[in-house]
DNA sequence: AACCAGGTCTCGA
DNA sequence: TCGAGACCTGGT
């Protein structure tokens, strides 16, 4: 399949999605409730899974117009210096119950263990795929064994996260609306949930809402913005800020800021 | 063995 | 609206 051009491990691996593995040359996922395969093989790549082409293109954002895009966010050095480090990083649309539901479990917590937590929850309430393999629950099958959220190992986050199941499954939420919603009514709304503040409602808003201009400022971007742009304040003035200067694709710029300082981490604990 | 993590919440100014 | 502290837990 033809999916533009997309980089695998840097668009995999850069911490946007949780669950994905590279095993023996391939990338395995579940999107959807279903098991992908992916390998790369010359200029496309080799898809495995029974979703639809039109499903696989949606979650890999091949609508997307990468080259005017990247054109766009190309406001500086460093920006255009990065675009070039790691050519083929590409933003994916994720569904937004498991987007948002994953990014409540991810405040204060590095990405193993993200993962280690997402994965125990897809154990513990998830549809099995196959062996070892279970999807992300859906909000119902959370609340219909919630009891079980406590062996999870999701600290404080727990009560968060099974009371935003709740609040899906009672539609409190309206998730294609957030979609054609404005970028800060759709933060608005999602902030009023507890578990999700203003970083995790921006993450929502671009991973799996198409408001690419959301700008999540984490403790890392937080740094880069202060030393890099001379930026600090709150965290309204500085995503402002970052909206001003690279434009209404900001968010494109913060994964490859992002994906640049983990990095840079990984170099550092090698040497260690 | 400490330190820190893709932050949020609460509370007070 | 903004800044300061507390905070489950596990990876490094």
């Amino acid at each position: 399949m033809d999916l533009g051009e997309i980089d695998l491990d840097h668009t995999l691996s850069c911490g946007q999605a949780f669950r994905w593995r590279k095993q023996e040359g391939l990338w395995k996922g579940i999107v959807a409730g279903d098991e992908v395969v992916l390998r790369k093989t010359g200029d496309e790549v080799d898809v495995q899974t029974s979703l639809s082409d039109r499903a696989v293109r949606q979650y890999f954002r091949c609508d997307d117009d990468t080259e005017a895009i990247f054109a766009d966010i190309r406001k500086d050095r460093y920006v255009a210096r990065l675009l070039r480090q790691y050519h083929g990083l590409r933003l994916l649309r994720q569904d937004p119950w498991e987007c948002s539901a994953s990014y409540i479990l991810a405040t204060y917590a590095n990405v193993p263990r993200i993962i280690q937590m997402v994965e125990k929850v897809c154990r513990a309430f998830g549809t099995k795929l196959s062996e070892g393999t279970y999807a992300f629950p859906t909000p119902d099958q959370i609340l219909k064994k919630r009891d079980r959220a406590g062996t999870c190992g999701l600290g404080y986050r727990c009560d968060r996260f099974v009371e935003f199941a709740r609040s899906v499954h009672e539609g409190e939420v309206d998730f294609g609306s957030l979609k054609r919603a404005s970028y800060l009514d759709c933060i608005r709304e999602l902030v009023r949930f507890d578990g999700i503040g203003n970083k995790v409602a921006d993450c929502v808003a671009i991973f799996s809402l198409d408001h690419l201009e959301a700008f999540p400022i984490d403790v890392r971007i937080g740094r880069v913005l202060e030393q890099r742009y001379g930026v600090q304040g709150s965290y309204r003035k500085v995503g402002a800020w970052a909206r001003e200067h690279f434009g209404c694709y900001a968010g494109y710029a913060q994964e490859f800021i992002y994906y640049d300082q983990d990095a840079r981490n990984r170099t550092v604990n090698k040497r260690r």
